[in-house]
DNA sequence: TAGTATGCTTAACAGCGTTAAGTGAGAGGA
DNA sequence: TCCTCTCACTTAACGCTGTTAAGCATACTA
């Protein structure tokens, strides 16, 4: 009897009808304005369904971010890819990165601006495997590129990265939360980070 | 009778009170997982009476960070005005900014990462007297003073200050709000990124 | 002294995330 | 075919949240 499988997908496609309905009301009215009710109302399910297939709002919220940031991760590798400029590489990868956040607002606010709170430490995002950080260790790989080429002088190559994800994620963060504040061209500013950054670095 | 005036008095005392309770707590635990009740419950009084002094529990965050930020806003003019050559000032703004914001994290958290959610636009912070733009106005006058000492090259005033902000914000709210990643040593990162950043804008 | 304004409280509403207990259809074995 | 058991799902509830409407005393005014 086929039927045990025949369950096993059923339940797979629930969990991603959950997914979707999710992910769609959190990037429309963002992960704090959307409950459980809401998503479970979508689905056409009761509210305690959700909870045989997320352990709580903040998993369902994780599982979301891990698919949107593998997205993030496959773009800045092909990027790195593309090129032999080093500098280009990097400037474009930061690029990407800005223009991801603000193409994903809600994402990129539930994993890299609200986040978390106090309760509970959920240190999930951090784990190595985790997509966010896959895409850390791209920037790294840029960043390092630039330095063996000697297009950058010789420094601390995880400060570096760390900095030029800092001034990526500055305009971005603000960009987003912040939206009614009177910004300069948002490409100018992006440009302008990128490019100050870059030549600060140069050696 | 002088019992108006008493009166005034004591309610303005009740206010004080209340703010000052509120600011206790949502420091030591975050705004929100500091409810109305327990803010009421500090000062002996009933949940309700807190809606008697301020609208509701945003505007009770509002009037707090304006006090702190009137602090910050007193801080940058001070380091302003002491110097006279303004790239040492304005460094020392950035600085100050970023120190600023890391030891009241849970301020900072409030008025420049959480920020008011989409219902309402509430745009009180970005009224022109607010001290959070006050702030603001004092890094534009450092870059300025910087631009017009031929110290940078010319460049769009406004942009330029805008990307010194997100640089100092990128290395503010990510290390407040990303605790547990393995950040480089934090005085190195955020002398790094002034540096480097003022380095990219010499003229 | 009667009446009113003021300061605060009690009670409640509508929502939240989450859990414990219950239901009912379908599978598997006799 | 009938019984039992599993398991996906629901109902009801708990204890919270921010906020509001209504009520109650005290203090001031006339």
């Amino acid at each position: 009897m086929g039927s045990k499988q025949r369950r096993e997908r059923e339940k797979e496609a629930l969990r991603q009808d959950i997914l979707d309905a999710a992910r769609e009301l959190f990037v429309k009215e963002g992960y704090e304005n959307v409950s459980m009710r809401r998503v479970a109302e979508k689905i056409e399910y009761s509210p305690t369904t959700i909870y045989l297939y997320f352990e709580d709002k903040a998993s369902l919220l994780y599982a979301i971010c891990e698919e949107t940031f593998a997205k993030l991760a496959k773009r800045m590798e092909a990027i790195a890819r593309e090129g032999d400029d080093p500098i280009e590489g990097l400037r474009r990868g930061c690029r990407a990165y800005v223009d991801f956040g603000l193409k994903n607002p809600n994402h990129y606010k539930l994993t890299f601006i609200n986040h978390p709170q106090h309760p509970g430490d959920d240190k999930r995002h951090l784990r190595e495997e985790s997509m966010g950080m896959k895409a850390y260790g791209n920037m790294r790989a840029g960043v390092e590129a630039c330095i063996k080429a000697k297009k950058f002088r010789e420094t601390d190559v995880e400060a570096v990265t760390q900095m030029m994800w800092a001034g990526g994620h500055g305009i971005t963060s603000l960009l987003i939360s912040m939206p009614d504040f009177p910004w300069v061209k948002k490409t100018e500013l992006i440009d302008l980070m990128i490019d100050t950054l870059i030549k600060g670095l140069r050696a």
